[in-house]
DNA sequence: TTGAAAGCGCTACCAA
DNA sequence: TTGGTAGCGCTTTCAA
């Protein structure tokens, strides 16, 4: 086992702060200002500290600079998904895009965390994590049920933002698409259509997205006097979307529209529609929603809604960089506006 | 600004080792011994302390812990990818898929850094925060050109491990798929399927999978005497596969046959073909390369070269564990096996 | 089996 | 504008 005391750059020990100053004929307290860009140091000091710091090649340890500070410039994401397919979905994709881009310039780092299968262990691992000052903060997002976690965050004092309404109102503040929206502009856009046995796939029935679209869906079949009844639940999979839509057709033969709870889902629903000689749009009309890569890589392309998906992301962001710089009034939820994209699939 | 060293748990100050010394009603050397599980503790002193944990809620502090220990639990996966469509493309899914599950079990967390488009400013940022104890070791995937990151943490002594070969041999180990073999079984099958006029759509020039799937693809042509010089380059995208199938058809129209480099580039080449009224397989061939969700999402099925994309991502991190624990005569690189998926299009 | 004490490398306060 | 100094919370000898 290599022994970590022994780090070495080219052989020599790492430098301290000590050995910078030493170089520099300063004291310590001159290197830390001039290091942490303070005010208060002669032209001529800080530039003897800058050449010690090059010719030592010195790096300050972030451990010992935290454990005085209580910052570590580091904030967490965690991805609760019990399935651990997570990042196929471009959805994600785009969301980190937006984190990212929200980041930058603020000098915080991003962590990603994925939050296993099950609670058991690794949920309390993931806890003590977060807990024990590796992060200034927490982003969670892709939660399922009442997910006890961003509560229990909170809690502890680790400022956190959800990425989607917690159901269950964990309490925490968090941004999410308008969903119920997005799902009664499909809805709406499908009757207006002149379709009249309208079923939807909605996603998983333990996530707020699952759920809010669905109600959405609803209630545009309702405005119009339609009934409600084709609904089959899907994972965000293409697989999950292809199951979904054979038992969809099982059970309600006569559908002439679907409203896919995500693209993903959606492709799968056309390869099962393909696969059992239904045409689309002409027998069956499809509505997606993202708007992600998928629509426009499948004959024929989808109509979906679309939701702001790195607009999330930098929302998300800024909402938690705000909260640790202290900011007061903040908004406790933030809702991203969704709108309904015409292609060729219905 | 909240002042973090008043950081509160439920309006209490976050307990330290001390208070649960004084708690238990044992000194912080015993606390200290229980909480890392080392030997020399009475059952008694044991059980006292874990219950003044459990009622102080009490968590240690990371960075006190990691400033003696010179240990910090996490490790890095940094994708240096220019663009930042990095998450669109199943591959990292699946590689993080694999990461994620190599770590389990060893207490080691994962810390995604994505490495902006340009060097700059942002490229040093990077750079120091890995150097400054943030992380035990690095995996570095998606690198482009001889990029100096991995070369510049091995000399500033934290480990490194690439994903994919370093172009110019940065000399750190790494992990890889037979690229050269899987451009090979591609262009041999196309060939064996009588085609005769066979182009490809090869990865970024300046990444080490681009070049070798298209120097394997190249020497199945070359043992059929058949021209290698319909060759376009794109990167990792449905759009620039379309692009540069566009242009492979206007300089090469007499084709029948393209292998490229990665099923989202054969979904773009998909596309084009099929907007042009040529059909596949019958007018045009097409084999990509990974056997991702998007083999089987698009129809016809793709024909593709499989590569063990989680075992990808397993090996990298068992890789660097190994070299964190010490371990002696670790190879220095890896190449994994791929293989031939035939589907409907080639 | 236990406890006392010496740091780990840094920031932040205070005095000069 | 500087330097001295007291910790931050923990691990790790060394003695008892």
């Amino acid at each position: 086992m290599i022994d970590p005391a022994e780090a070495t750059v080219d052989g020599r020990p790492t430098p301290t702060l000590e050995e910078v100053a030493r170089e520099a004929g300063v004291s310590r307290s001159t290197v830390s200002r001039v290091i942490n860009d303070l005010p208060g140091v002669s032209a001529r000091a800080r530039e003897a500290v800058n050449r010690a710091i090059e010719r030592l090649r010195y790096v300050p340890n972030e451990a010992a600079r935290s454990l005085v500070t209580r910052r570590t410039n580091s904030i967490a994401l965690v991805v609760s998904e019990p399935g651990d397919r997570v990042f196929g979905d471009p959805f994600f994709a785009g969301v980190l895009r937006g984190i990212h881009a929200g980041l930058a310039g603020s000098k915080r780092q991003l962590v990603l965390m994925l939050a296993g299968d099950d609670a058991g262990d690794e949920g309390e691992a993931l806890e003590n994590y977060l807990c024990s000052g590796h992060v200034d903060g927490a982003l969670v997002v892709s939660m399922h049920g009442s997910d006890p976690l961003p509560g229990r965050l909170a809690t502890a004092g680790v400022p956190v933002v959800a990425g989607g309404r917690p159901l269950g109102g964990a309490g925490v503040p968090y941004v999410d698409a308008d969903n119920f929206t997005g799902g009664l502009l499909a809805a709406r856009h499908l009757v207006s259509g002149g379709r009249r046995r309208i079923a939807t796939i909605a996603g998983p029935e333990d996530m707020a997205v699952g759920i809010d679209r669905l109600v959405g869906w609803r209630r545009g079949l309702s405005e119009a006097d339609l009934p409600t009844d084709a609904v089959v639940h899907s994972d965000f999979s293409v697989d999950g979307g292809a199951a979904a839509m054979a038992e969809l057709l099982r059970r309600h033969p006569g559908i002439d529209g679907v409203f896919a709870a995500a693209d993903i889902i959606a492709v799968g629903a056309l390869r099962e529609l393909t696969r059992q000689g239904r045409r689309v749009p002409e027998d069956v009309a499809v509505v997606g929603f993202d708007d992600s890569v998928f629509a426009t890589s499948v004959t024929p392309a989808l109509t979906t809604v679309r939701q702001p998906v790195e607009e999330f992301g930098r929302t998300l962001t800024w909402r938690l960089l705000a909260q640790l710089a202290g900011e007061r009034h903040l908004p406790p939820s933030i809702l991203l506006p969704t709108e309904l994209v015409v292609r060729g699939s219905a």
